[in-house]
DNA sequence: TTTTTTAATTGTCAAATTAACACTTACATT
DNA sequence: AATGTAAGTGTTAATTTGACAATTAAAAAA
C-alpha cells in the first residue's frame, strides 16, 4: 500500500477545450484566467477535481459553469502530466473537447470568465500547454469527425448545406467540391430537407436540413472519404 | 492557489494495456498483481507516478519494468477516475496501449509477474476497472488502426500476407476475401516483398514482407476501407 | 517416383463510386 | 426589367470495389 512519499499527490484539473461554430468559422472558447499565477492571461476553461466527483463530472461541472449548458457532446482527449507543466504547483490535467451550438448559449455567457471565441488561426498566447491542448484537441476532432457524423454537434438543429460544407472544411484544412459534397452528404441519408430557407447569406436563401433521427443505417463511409487526404 | 482540502490529491497511476500478436492471436498481456490490496488476482501491469516523471515516462519505465523493451509504439489512451474504482485509496489512473512484437521480448519476461497472454475473448476477472479499460483499449485500437497503418508494429520485421490479414480480421473482428485484401494491402505501396519465405504455417511457404520505409506516399484509403463495416 | 494434400497465390468482370467539370435557378437589389 | 449573387443540380470517364475459383508450390504420403 503506497504511502511512502515516493509517491506523488498532485492535483487535479480538468480543462475544456470548447469549440463553435460561429460566424461560419470553427473557435474555441477561452477565458481570462481568474487565478494567480498568470491571473488575467487567456487560458481554457478549466478547474479542479473536489471531493467525489469523477473527471467527467467535473468537466461537465465546468462547462456548465460557464456556459451554462448540461448534456452536451463531450469527450476525454489526453491528460497532460509534465512534471513542471504549472509552476505554482504540481498539477495534472485532463482534458475534454466539447462541441457546442453557439446559438443555444450565446445569451448566457457568463460574463465573469470574460469568455471570447477564437478562431484557430488566431489563438492568443496561452498559459501553461494550453496550446498545446487546443493542438490535441483539434487533431482528435479531425479523427472523430473522420469516423463518425460528429459535426452536427456544432450546428444549430436547422442548417443548410453550405454551413455543413463550411464546417467540414474549417475542420478538415480542405475544400471539396459542392456539387460532390452535397451528393455524398445527402447519400448519406442522415438529412431530412424542411420547406424552409435561410435567407440570412444569399438572396436565393438556401434549404434547412435537419438530422433525422429515425435512420441509423447511413453510408457513413460516404463523409468517410471526404477525409482522407487531410488526415 | 489551491490549498484548501476541498481539493483532491490522488496518487496517479499508469497502467499498460500490452497488444501482442501471439500464436496468430491478438492478445494482451497481464500479470499477477503483487500488492495488496487484491494481491494475485489478474490485473494490467501499472505503477505510480514517481517524482517529477511524466505519464509517458512512467508509462515507459512500467512496460519496460515488465519486458525489457524500450521505444515501443506507445500511446495514451483514456484516464479512469471514478471516486471509488480503487477501494483502498484515491487513486485516478491514465492508461496507455502500447504494440509490441512478441517475437522481441519472449525470452526476457519478468518471471516475477508471472506475465501471461490472454485471447481478448477470454480475458479473466480483473482487479478494479481493467477490464473496462481493456473494452477501451480495444475500441482505440480499431479506430486507430482504421486510421493508420499501425498494426505492423505488432508483427516481426519480416511478415507473410497471410499472418496481416489474420491480424486485421482479429482488430476488426470481421474476415475478408484475401484476393481483395492482399490486392488492396498492395496496393498501398507500403510493403517490399522479399525473396524469402515463411514455411512453418504450409508446405508451399508464404513469401515474406517488410514495411518499406521509403514510401509516405501510400494510398490508406485502401486499408480504411477494410474497416468500414466493423467501426 | 508419383500422387496426394494443403495453403498460397493470382485474375476477371460487372457494379458502384469517385473526381472533375459548368450551367441554371431563385430571389433580392438596382 | 435588368443585374448580381449564392444555391442547386447532372454527366461522364476513370477508378475502385466486391464477388467469385482455378492454379501453383512444396511437403508428405503412397
Amino acid at each position: 500500500m503506497p504511502q511512502p512519499s515516493k509517491y506523488i499527490r498532485p492535483l487535479v484539473a480538468v480543462d475544456c477545450l470548447i469549440f463553435g461554430f460561429e460566424n461560419q468559422t470553427l473557435k474555441v472558447l477561452l477565458i481570462k484566467r481568474k487565478l494567480e499565477p498568470y491571473q488575467n492571461e487567456w487560458s481554457l476553461m478549466g478547474g479542479f477535481l473536489e471531493g467525489k466527483e469523477s473527471a467527467d463530472e467535473a468537466a461537465a461541472r465546468v462547462l456548465k459553469e460557464l456556459t451554462g449548458l448540461e448534456g452536451i457532446f463531450m469527450e476525454q482527449i489526453k491528460t497532460f502530466s509534465k512534471f513542471d507543466r504549472d509552476p505554482a504547483e504540481r498539477t495534472i490535467s485532463i482534458v475534454y473537447s466539447s462541441l457546442i451550438d453557439v446559438t443555444k448559449f450565446e445569451a448566457q455567457l457568463n460574463h465573469a470568465y470574460e469568455a471570447h471565441w477564437f478562431k484557430l488561426s488566431d489563438i492568443p498566447k496561452l498559459i501553461f500547454d494550453h496550446e498545446e491542448m487546443i493542438a490535441a484537441g483539434r487533431d482528435y476532432l479531425k479523427k472523430k469527425a473522420a469516423l463518425q457524423p460528429i459535426l452536427f454537434e456544432l450546428l444549430a438543429e436547422k442548417f443548410t448545406i453550405p454551413q455543413i460544407q463550411q464546417l467540414y472544411e474549417e475542420v478538415f484544412e480542405a475544400s471539396f467540391d459542392k456539387r460532390n459534397f452535397s451528393r455524398k452528404l445527402l447519400g448519406s441519408k442522415l438529412l431530412h430537407k424542411l420547406n424552409e430557407k435561410d435567407k440570412l447569406s444569399s438572396k436565393k436563401g438556401a434549404f434547412y436540413y435537419q438530422l433525422d433521427k429515425k435512420t441509423n443505417h447511413y453510408n457513413f463511409n460516404v463523409l468517410l472519404n471526404l477525409a482522407y487526404s487531410s488526415l
